[in-house]
DNA sequence: CTTAAAACCTACTATTTCTGTCAACTAAAT
DNA sequence: ATTTAGTTGACAGAAATAGTAGGTTTTAAG
């Protein structure tokens, strides 16, 4: 059980954006150049982030991908869930308010014992990547010395 | 990012030994059927748990498999190293010793902040799953009132 | 010694998921 | 009007997963 690349791709991209954007909204093609993703493949990725409400756009010229919230509001858990959907682990597991329900996967269904173990570790990912934010990771970034790349369209101004 | 059937299956029959079996090896249709496995499958997912050192084998006729130790002694991380392998999440972090090298997967090898989640992530799942035994997934399981399976090769001396 | 029951090994195939590309379309700014 | 850039859906190649199959070896029992 990997993490596929949209949730790999998802994170850095938007810790890219939480990191080296302003307030102006920023390109999908500057975010690829910059973590080396395809952009084609990148538009996909922000589409889900966009209707999981972690994005908002803007088109036309200057237009580009902007956070929804600020960075400290975003966390991994946000995140994985727009990419992965509801459950790590396994998809038998009902979690939440269990609206939505899930392939029986297997006939013990409810009295299965180790679908526990699976919603066990589940929970605690969740709790866990809950806590982890954007603006962490950012922190994280700055004591790394990892540089910010200058804005180039404010070469324009200067 | 879901568990292989290796793993659930995996762990599934491991418990299934762990539960019902007594000092007898037990053949690998028997937890196939019980746990409605493919029994060709079962064998595969044995094999590789054999190499991990979690079960023992004993061919021929009353042959089977047995548990290499306690259920006490074997965790849910045992079981998931084996038919995971070593880092759940992602591939490019160096666990353990470091003696296996992971491929690069991206050019920002060893600065990269979200490979440090991911790191971190599997830090806290391998703790977890360490903790959680076979004879929990036992005592869980007749917590549950789960019916043991009479051993019917014992009919046969009544 | 023969037979049969079981694990063991290797290869193959089918299915699904992942990853990425393409083309046509739509909206916004100049 | 034109250009830039996001939107959408379809699609294709690659890789991983899941499962099947045939044959071999070991061993207990008759």
């Amino acid at each position: 059980m990997k993490l596929s690349t949209k949730s790999r791709y998802g994170v850095r991209a938007l810790f890219d954006l939480a990191y080296n954007s302003g307030s102006l909204p920023t390109q999908v093609q500057d975010i690829s150049r910059r973590q080396d993703i395809s952009p084609r493949y990148l538009e996909q990725i922000f589409q889900n982030l966009k209707k999981a409400g972690i994005l908002t756009s803007k088109r036309g010229p200057k237009g580009g991908y902007t956070l929804a919230r600020k960075p400290e509001e975003i966390s991994i858990r946000d995140i994985l869930l727009a990419t992965e959907g509801e459950s790590l682990f396994v998809d038998c597991i009902v979690v939440g308010d269990g609206r939505r329900k899930r392939k029986p996967e297997c006939g013990l269904n409810g009295c299965c014992v180790t679908q526990t173990i699976w919603s066990d570790a589940n929970n605690l990912m969740t709790e866990h990547f809950g806590t982890v934010t954007l603006k962490d990771l950012c922190e994280r970034a700055q004591a790394m010395g990892l540089k910010r790349e200058v804005d180039n369209r404010m070469m324009y101004f200067i």
